[in-house]
DNA sequence: GTAAATTTTTAGTCTTGTCTAAAAAAATAG
DNA sequence: CTATTTTTTTAGACAAGACTAAAAATTTAC
């Protein structure tokens, strides 16, 4: 089990990400754009994760995690989403404030440090944006209702469990408007000409939201 | 100021760690055997850091840090001390335990993050081996009335302030032995046919304690 | 003060991960 | 179904950081 490169790490990681977003195999130029390299940087590191029986790949076809790759990324995913909870909680970071830093402390290897953090933040189920931690076997906490804020229905009682921490700027958006995970909220109106809606908080605050802030959040119905 | 790589990083922070012990300026050897490195490999990257001012380089007779390569070299040194202290206070690793993983932490950048871990960890002074913790602004807060315990005298009471990590198996063996950090002890008898000591501790346990490791201990002394 | 031993540097290679440019395969359009 | 466009792979290059072997400088020994 030699250990693996940050590079090889990241593309492992990476290449589960856009595995749950779309069920088929991962193409070269999607991996590319994210993790900004270009194509012929994949082709090369797929053949030496092909190699290492990480990934399954099939020249001109993409590729997908092999159990054992799979079992590391979900691994890493694991350590970043603990690294965030641990700068929020307990440093005092903000949500927008963590992703960089734990994309560095996501290669710090060390089992022992990874369960010991888990134990001292008390095993959290999600991360500061509503993500799920996956535990020490790797068995993932999803959420069985949920829905995009977008896609939930008109008048229903809903709450914040989950923000799309990849969309730029989108954190410091809802921090200025005061929504954070567990802030509940009614949608009052949906305008279906920009697909923008007003929703009602809590505080009896109403806020125009845009598609592409509702797109990024997802909520589940506390009552109806 | 562009970021150094990890391997940059371990340099400064070797040469400065072997500028304290001898006050001559750093032979390229005793940098490759402490970085585990062949001498060509030195010599290679001390011309790099050279070209970047980061150390003081002269062909054949050594270097030493400029102002600017110390006070990088220092902060990592504050870094890898403070994950350190990180470790033992607040995830109940052992002293032992600790070394290797804080060579990891200390390459992460983000001043935020180690502003904050020193505020969450009270601003310690000392890390868990009693080596001291550079401050925010690169002071270092050494010991003044230190001694090693092979040089301090005979029944006098003294107290453990500080272990050589460093010694290949030594913090395993004081732990075995009931010897920390804070343990007063006082030395009944020296040995001088193989240097060794009888020491007493609080709990009137006697311990007979070879030259390496009294080499490797230092002391303060309490009262006389 | 010269010869031998040691230390340090240089020259040349290798691996990792990236890039650009060109070639090849696959997808799309008419 | 063929031509064009797009995607992917290959070929060749480069920088970082390490290594080995050989050359050069320095130190030590007599
Ligand atoms: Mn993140
Ligand atoms: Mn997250
Ligand atoms: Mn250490
Ligand atoms: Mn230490």
């Amino acid at each position: 089990m030699a250990s693996l490169s940050q590079s090889e790490e990241n593309y492992l990681k990476e290449i589960f990400h856009l595995t749950q977003l779309q069920k088929e195999k991962v193409s070269t130029n999607s991996l590319a754009s994210r993790l900004n390299t270009k194509a012929s940087s994949i082709t090369d590191m797929l053949q030496k994760l092909a190699e290492k029986q990480l990934v399954q790949y099939i020249k001109y076809k993409g590729c997908s995690l092999t159990e054992n790759g799979e079992k590391i990324a979900v691994q890493i995913i694991r350590k970043h989403r603990l690294w965030e909870t641990f700068l929020v909680n307990k440093l005092n970071f903000g949500w927008d404030e963590v992703h960089e830093v734990a994309e560095e402390l996501e290669h710090i290897d060390s089992v022992k440090l990874v369960d010991s953090l888990d134990q001292f933040l008390n095993y959290p189920k999600f991360d500061p944006h509503g993500d799920p931690i996956p535990d020490k076997n790797g068995k993932i906490p999803y959420r069985k209702t949920k829905m995009k804020l977008v896609d939930a229905g008109i008048h229903k009682k809903l709450e914040i469990v989950r923000v799309n921490e990849d969309e730029m700027g989108l954190l410091k958006y809802l921090e200025r408007q005061n929504l954070q995970l567990g802030t509940k909220l009614e949608i009052i109106e949906k305008f279906s000409f920009d697909d923008s809606m007003l929703v009602r908080t809590e505080l009896d605050t109403t806020i125009n939201l845009s598609k592409k802030v509702t797109e990024n959040i997802s909520v589940k119905i506390v009552e109806n």
